[in-house]
DNA sequence: TAATAATGCCATCAAATGATGGAATCATTA
DNA sequence: TAATGATTCCATCATTTGATGGCATTATTA
């Protein structure tokens, strides 16, 4: 299945990544059993049973576009804590909400096939190497939010999902959200970045802070 | 509709209500692709050809019980308004998380619907009254996040999603991160409040001072 | 109680859906 | 070019799934 996966990606024009691509973005706006083998199909403008010649059936086809979907979401979270890398905590969580906010909301099935996976059962048994917890612990260690480099404790934890859920929700609830507040795409973004960095900063930022220190002992 | 809804609400015990709650917990957990009406006459304990005899074709019941967990959501965000009037800014948001995510954890369901309404789309249409516009406006004008009391500016309506979905996305992905953490039931849920408390209410409260509505302006 | 209506279930259908065999086409290489 | 292998598609199958007709059972009412 690497191997495979693997392949379609270092060749973006082949086949398999045209499928993989369609793939990606219908699972991402339906999920696993809203989508339709036909609608990758023709989405792809190729016959279903090609689709099942390359990717075996839909269960696989599914599980390789989650653990792409999950490699670019890996890179992305890397990339971010190396340009925050030093700066003071402030900073470092608004740089990191501006710039996951516009890399997700350039590939939206990246939040949509996050959430789906979040929130929605399957009918059939998955076996799929979902990173979240690293990701998620990875980013808490970045932030600060825990001096142990090992492991992080399920506060920091919680804290840094409040950040990265928001911010999928905001991509993946585009559709839904937008319209009710009468914004263009651009006004959406943009309001979405500052709304999340203004609630959601002082909470990080206020910690350092004595009376902060004590409330969190004493919530 | 609204007859058949009310009916089946009037009398919990009947056969109307017995569908309309197993579809609701089903169709919250596996989406509507993901729920088939065998599974609903299944758990309901009843024949498939009785469940559409009370509540039409399976998009009919789907839209029965998203009105359903719709009415549900609204009363409660109302009783909720209720025990905040008057109180501080802090306070009230304090309460509200408390109180919004004490029933949203015994009712994960609504939870699951509406994410599942925000972040995935249908092979059909629905035609659905869904009040979440309303709610939010209420919600943001009970929080004082307007002055205006007819329309709330789509700031003030980012900033109660924000929230609203920061506990939806707890509760609803309790199955998937409650594992990660590595912790109890009520570990988790005691913990996500005060997690939610502690990031959010900071950037609810601080903007009372000069320098935050100074930042708010010049983001 | 008898008549009528409401409710519930078995058997079954039609469409949608996942999946495959095999022929046709295309690419590669000896 | 001829032979081999890889790729693609058409036709088709089996299962799942939504839906219904008609009969049996239960409740309601005259």
């Amino acid at each position: 299945m690497r191997t495979a996966l693997d392949k379609a990606r270092k060749d973006p024009g082949s086949m398999k990544a045209k499928i993989l691509a369609a793939a990606r973005g219908l699972f991402g706006e339906y999920g696993f059993h809203g989508t339709t083998t036909r609608m990758i199909a023709e989405k792809a403008k190729i016959d279903i049973s090609t689709l099942h010649y390359h990717w075996g059936d839909k269960r696989d086809l599914f599980e390789a576009v989650l653990l792409d979907m999950n490699r670019d979401l890996g890179r992305v979270l890397i990339e971010v804590e190396k340009s925050i890398h030093g700066r003071p905590l402030g900073e470092r969580i608004k740089i990191a909400i501006a710039a996951t906010t516009d890399y997700l909301f350039a590939h939206p099935e990246i939040s949509n096939l996050v959430l789906h996976r979040y929130f929605s059962k399957t009918r059939h048994e998955m076996i799929i190497d979902f990173k979240v917890p690293e990701f998620t612990g990875d980013i808490a260690r970045s932030m600060g939010l825990t001096k142990d480099a090992k492991k992080t404790p399920p506060r920091g934890m919680l804290e840094v999902l409040t950040v990265m859920n928001g911010i999928h929700n905001f991509v993946s609830g585009e559709n839904f959200f937008r319209p009710m507040l009468k914004l263009n795409h651009e006004q959406y973004i943009k309001m979405v970045k500052e709304t999340l960095q203004f609630v959601l900063i002082p909470g990080f930022t206020g910690r350092e802070g004595k009376k902060f220190q004590k409330m969190r002992k004493n919530p």
